[in-house]
DNA sequence: CCTCCTTCTGATAAACGCTTTCATGGCTGA
DNA sequence: TCAGCCATGAAAGCGTTTATCAGAAGGAGG
C-alpha cells in the first residue's frame, strides 16, 4: 500500500479508476484545484478529483505526462534550474540537485525529445532509404548503420523505397524528411535507390552505401564491385575454364559494377563474352536462371550476382542432373550466412556490409563536423570453398 | 541562366561561391542588409553579401533553411495562413494559396517536424525495439511494420537490442525514448525483447509481436507457436515416427511455445519424450546440434526450433552419411526464403511475419486511438516438402 | 565592525518554428 | 442599413534551452 504525499492512497483511486494511477496524477490534480505544492490537507479533495480525472471526466488533464516545469515545482526551484540539472551545462548545488533529482524520479519525468529539437536545434535521426530490409546485404548494412548511429547515441529512421518509379521515391523521401534529421542513408544496391538519392533535396546532408562508382556527385561508402568481379572471374579463368558465365541481379540504373568486372576480366584474357543471363536476386529467379544454362550444354563455370541467385542456381544444375563442382562450377556474391553450410558449399567474393554501414556513419558524421574523411571503400574477398573446380572436360 | 527576382543571377553568385545557391540565399541577404521584401535596386548589394555568405563569412547564416515566416514574407501574406495553406485547417483563397504555394516551392521549404510535433502534441515516430534486423522473422517483421506504418504516414525508428542483461535494455530503451514517440513495438522473440519490454516505462503505448503467451501484460501480436509445434510434431507422430527429437532454440525467460507445444503433442501421443538438444538460432549450432543427435544412432524424426537450425541439422546429417527424409525426418519452424531450394526441400511451419509486424501496428494505433481492437493472432501452417517421410524402419 | 567588491547561484525572459484561438475587417444578402 | 459570414492577421501557447540579470554569500580592506 502506497501512500502519496498528503496520505492519499494511490491503491484506493487506482482500484476507484480501474487503471494505473502515478504520483503525477495527485499533482495535476491539485493543481487544478488551484492548491500549491506542498499543501497538506486536501487529500480527500484531491483524491476525489484524481478519481474523476481517471476515469475519464476530464482525459486530457490526465493524459498530460509531467513537463520541465512539473518537476520544478514539485523541486522547489525553477525550471532552468533543471534544465542544468539534466545537462549539466551549469553547475548547481549539490542541495537542489538532489531535490531536482528526486523530483524526476517521482514524476517519471521524460523530456519533451520534440521541444529538445526545437530549442538546441540538434538533429538526433539518421534516416535510411532502402529498398529492402529482409535480404541479408540490406539487413546487414542497416544493422551496421544502426550500431555506428546508437554509438554516438544518434536513432536511425527506416523509410522502405516501395516502387522503382520517381513518383514513389519522392513520397518516400517527403516522409523521411518530414522528421528533423541529421542526415539521410541511402542503400543505393538498386534502382530505386538511384531514384531516392535523386529524389533528395541537396540540402540534406547525404552519405550513399553503393556498390557502384558512378552518378550523382554524393559521398559514396563504396564495393569495389567491379574489382570483385574480376578477381572472381579470373579465379575461375585460372581454374582453367574456357569462358565464365553471369547471372546478372538487376542495375541500378547503370551497368552494376559485377558485371563490368565480370567482362574486363574476359576481355583482358580474350575470352568469349557469352550473353548474360538476368535474374531479379532471387533464389527462384535463380533456378530460373540455372535452367536455362542447364539446357545450353555448354556451360562450365556461372559467376552469380550474389549469393541466394548462386544457391537457385546449383539447385538448378542440380535437378537437372548436374554435378556441381565437377561438371560446373558457380560461384556467388556477398557470403551470405548459408553458403558455408550449403551443399556444395559455396566459394563466393564476401562483402562485410555491416561494416561498410558502420563506415558510411563515420563518413556522413565527419562531413557533418566539417571534418574532411576519406570516403570509405571495401573490395570483395575471395572465399574458396566447394563449389568451383576445374573443369573436368 | 536562371535570374533571381530582382535581376541577380544565381549562377553567378554560385560560380563566385563555388558551391550551389538558392533563391533562398537572396532572401537571406535581403534579411540582412534589412531590405524588405520586394524591394527592387538592391540587386548587386545582394549580391555581394550573398558571395560573402555563401564563401562562408557567415557560415550560419547560410545554412538556416527557410521557415513558415519566410516563406510568408515572400508570398506576402501572414504567418497563420501558410499554415493553413499547409494543412488545409481552414479556407484560403485560391489567389493566395498560389502564391503561397509557389513560395514554399521557391524556398524549397519543409515543415520543421520537431515544431510541428511540439505544436501539435502529435507524434510522427514508431520505435521498433528488436535484438536482430538481419534473421529472417526479425527483417520480415520490420518491414510488415515499416509497410503498415508509412500507410498511415508515420516512421519507424530501429533500436537493436545488444546485451541481454537489464543495464543494456535500459539503455536502449532509453535512446529510443529520447524521439517524440507515438509508440514502441517490441519484437518479443528472445530476452533481449523481453528485458527490453520490462524496461519500458508504462506510460509509453507500447505493443509486442511475440511468440509467448505470457508475461508482463502487454498487449501482444502473437505467434501461436504452441499450436504450430503441436502441429508439427503430430505431424511426425502421423508419419509412424515413435518420438520426435527437438533443437530447441533460446527462450524468452520462460519454456517457448515450441517447446511446449512439441512436449504436449508427444504426452498427448504418450511418446517418449527426449532430451532436448539446445541451439542459438544460427545455421552454425544446428550443424553441431545435428552431428550430437546423428551420433545417438536412434533418431528418425526432428522438430527443429527454426529453418536456419533445421539447414544445419541436415547438413549435419548428410555429412554423417544419413539420408533426409529416408534415415531422418527433419521439420523446421518460419517458411525461410530458401526453405524451398533446399536439398532437400524443407517440410516446415509457415509464419507470416510481416502480416504479423502490420497487424501489430494497426492494433498500436486502434489503442493510441481508444479504439478496442483485439489483439491480433497467427498460427503457424504447415507447409508439406520433402525432409520428412515415414521411418523406413 | 562596516562597507565594498567578487564570486557563485538561481531566476527571468527570450528564443526555437509551428498550430490554434480569437478578434477584426470587409463582404454579401435581405 | 444591419446581421451574418468569411478570410485574414495578431497573439498566445507547446516544452525546452540559453543568455542575461539580480541577489546572496563571503572575503578583504579601511
Amino acid at each position: 500500500m502506497t501512500t502519496g504525499p498528503d496520505g492519499v492512497h494511490l491503491d484506493v483511486a487506482q482500484r476507484l479508476a480501474g487503471r494505473p494511477c502515478h504520483q503525477h496524477d495527485l499533482w495535476l490534480c491539485r493543481e487544478r484545484v488551484g492548491l500549491p505544492y506542498p499543501a497538506a490537507g486536501a487529500a480527500r479533495l484531491c483524491l476525489r478529483l484524481l478519481v474523476c480525472t481517471l476515469t475519464g471526466v476530464n482525459r486530457r488533464l490526465h493524459t498530460r505526462p509531467p513537463v520541465l516545469a512539473d518537476v520544478a515545482r514539485v523541486a522547489g526551484v525553477s525550471v532552468p534550474t533543471v534544465s542544468r540539472v539534466l545537462s549539466g551545462s551549469a553547475p548547481v548545488s549539490a542541495d537542489k540537485r538532489r531535490q531536482v533529482l528526486r523530483a524526476i524520479q517521482e514524476l517519471g519525468y521524460r523530456p519533451n525529445a520534440a521541444a529538445r529539437a526545437l530549442a538546441t536545434g540538434k538533429r538526433s535521426i539518421i534516416s535510411v532509404l532502402t529498398s529492402d530490409t529482409t535480404r541479408y546485404g540490406y539487413a546487414s548494412a542497416i544493422r551496421g548503420i544502426e550500431e555506428a548511429a546508437r554509438a554516438v547515441g544518434l536513432v536511425v529512421a527506416l523509410t522502405l523505397l516501395d516502387g522503382d518509379d520517381n513518383e514513389s521515391a519522392r513520397v518516400a523521401v517527403d516522409l523521411a524528411l518530414g522528421q528533423p534529421l541529421a542526415g539521410v542513408i541511402v542503400l543505393e544496391f538498386d534502382i530505386q535507390g538511384s531514384r531516392a538519392l535523386a529524389a533528395l533535396p541537396r540540402t540534406i546532408p547525404t552519405a550513399a552505401v553503393s556498390s557502384a562508382g558512378q552518378g550523382r556527385s554524393v559521398p559514396r561508402a563504396l564495393f569495389d564491385d567491379r574489382a570483385g568481379a574480376r578477381d572472381a572471374t579470373n579465379y575461375l579463368l585460372g581454374l582453367g575454364h574456357r569462358t565464365v558465365h553471369h547471372v546478372g541481379i538487376p542495375e541500378s540504373g547503370r551497368p552494376s559494377g559485377r558485371l563490368l568486372g565480370w567482362r574486363e576480366a574476359l576481355e583482358a584474357a580474350g575470352a568469349p563474352i557469352p550473353e548474360i543471363v538476368e535474374s531479379d536476386e532471387t533464389p527462384r529467379s535463380g533456378l530460373r536462371a540455372g535452367a536455362h544454362l542447364a539446357g545450353r550444354g555448354d556451360v562450365t563455370a556461372v559467376l552469380c550476382g550474389n549469393d541466394e541467385v548462386a544457391f537457385g542456381v546449383i539447385k538448378a544444375f542440380q535437378d537437372e542432373g548436374m554435378r556441381v563442382p565437377e561438371d560446373v562450377s558457380v560461384v556467388g556474391f556477398d557470403d551470405h550466412p548459408l553458403a558455408e553450410i550449403w551443399t556444395p558449399s559455396l566459394t563466393t567474393m564476401r562483402q562485410d556490409f555491416a561494416e561498410l554501414g558502420r563506415t558510411a556513419v563515420d563518413f556522413l558524421l565527419g562531413r557533418l563536423a566539417g571534418v574532411p574523411v576519406e570516403a570509405p571503400h571495401s573490395t570483395p574477398r575471395l572465399v574458396v570453398r566447394g563449389s568451383a573446380a576445374p573443369p573436368t572436360r
